[in-house]
DNA sequence: GCCATACCGAGAGCACTGCTCTTGACGGCG
DNA sequence: CGCCGTCAAGAGCAGTGCTCTCGGTATGGC
């Protein structure tokens, strides 16, 4: 016998198998999947849902987490190696491929926000797992002078910037932060009009012109290829 | 007695006032509005706006004309003086600034796809407009040489840019065109970022850090202020 | 001026949704 | 061994998109 009673171990069991036919309906409806159907799906009553989510949005706060996570781990796993820019690519392809894997996920979580969903404190957590990364490596290139440090940037947008370094990537200058913010916003860009399909009809060749831009970003953010 | 009969006139009237309502319930629920809230709005019985629109999809599709139309109208209005940059970045505030005044337009038009819902053709003639504003702006700046031409991009990817300058801004280089619509990607991106909640609790200085970003995808693209 | 026609609004109805409440039953813990 | 917590199921409520039918009204042709 485990530690957790078999009675925690099947509810939580029941609990992932309940988000697994979730995140399935979740292609095909979005957020606003039918939690009766999922029930259909399960062959159980759809009250019996509710002793295991509250609700619909708790259910979809749950998928958010998972979806924040699932895709914060596939960017800590991109590969750690070479110089800053090699880094930053990495994470940034990672997380194009993640979405490309899990497009509905990534609406979930980087389109539109749900009517009337009001996102858990549960979820910033996992939410900045990404930017953490990107922190991560600019901190390093910073440290390591990989980087143009650039024009300091004044008034409070400079107070903002400094602040976020502080939390992200101490030790980096503020205005290097922020070049990388816009970098990440960019990615976002990116990656959701490929998605969103800004693109169809225009450019096909998605995944290089995604590189040119991520790699055009790069430059104006200031990463050097190691020295 | 106009050209139009008034049993046109009137049924234009009423297309107008569902529209309003609609948009008005957009606010609070989004892409999957209530039809039939809509029609208690207006006082009349759901059926009724059957008359004027086949499906909610249809509904949907004439407020996303609207929008698309409504923002292609502001960019195109944003102040046409100056040096390209100027003319980019006014262009840039223009889009920012409509999606502030109509947020839940915005994301029903650049966030998440609703699901289901498959866009008709009627949609792509106004959904350019903005891109071919800033077409525009890049030809000229081509033109006059107000530009950095940069390296030539070879390949598919190459291919694909080719014909799309063609459309959008005829004599203007195809890297040149790539970069641009890069910008106008990092455009949608921190609109979307500011719009949607992921700057909250970070920066608070929106508008500064969006002209930070703006002007700093335009170093990269190579416009230049004029000499 | 009249009438067939096209249009329009209202209402009922179908299958579906999220969610609540009650009921009955089963299983693990003291 | 008994009891209580937990579970699934079903009925039910208010609301949804959409269809169909039914009367009433304005329009255009004769």
């Amino acid at each position: 016998m485990t530690a957790a009673s078999l009675r925690a171990r099947v509810r939580a069991e029941m609990t992932d198998e309940i988000k697994a036919a979730a995140r399935r309906h979740l292609a095909t409806d979005g957020a606003n999947l039918s939690l009766r159907a999922v029930a259909r799906d399960l062959g159980m009553a759809s009250s019996a849902v509710y002793r295991y989510f509250a609700s619909r949005d708790e259910l979809l706060t749950a998928l958010i987490i998972d979806a924040y996570d699932s895709l914060g781990e596939a960017a800590e796993n991109a590969p750690d190696t070479g110089s800053a820019v090699d880094r930053w690519l990495a994470v940034c392809h990672a997380v194009r491929e993640w979405a490309l894997a899990n497009p509905h996920e990534w609406a979930l979580v980087y389109g539109s926000p749900v009517p009337g969903y009001q996102a858990p404190t549960d979820t910033v957590e996992p939410a900045i797992r990404v930017i953490l990364t990107l922190g991560r490596i600019v901190q390093d290139a910073s440290a390591s002078g990989e980087v143009e440090p650039g024009e300091p940037i004044g008034g409070r947008l400079g107070e903002d910037l400094a602040m976020v370094a502080e939390r992200a990537a101490p030790g980096a200058p503020p205005q290097l932060v922020g070049r990388s913010i816009a970098g990440w916003i960019h990615l976002c860009g990116a990656v959701s009009a490929e998605l969103f399909g800004q693109l169809n009809n225009t450019i096909e060749q998605r995944r290089d012109f995604f590189e040119f831009q991520m790699r055009g970003a790069l430059t104006w953010i200031g990463l050097r290829a190691s020295s």
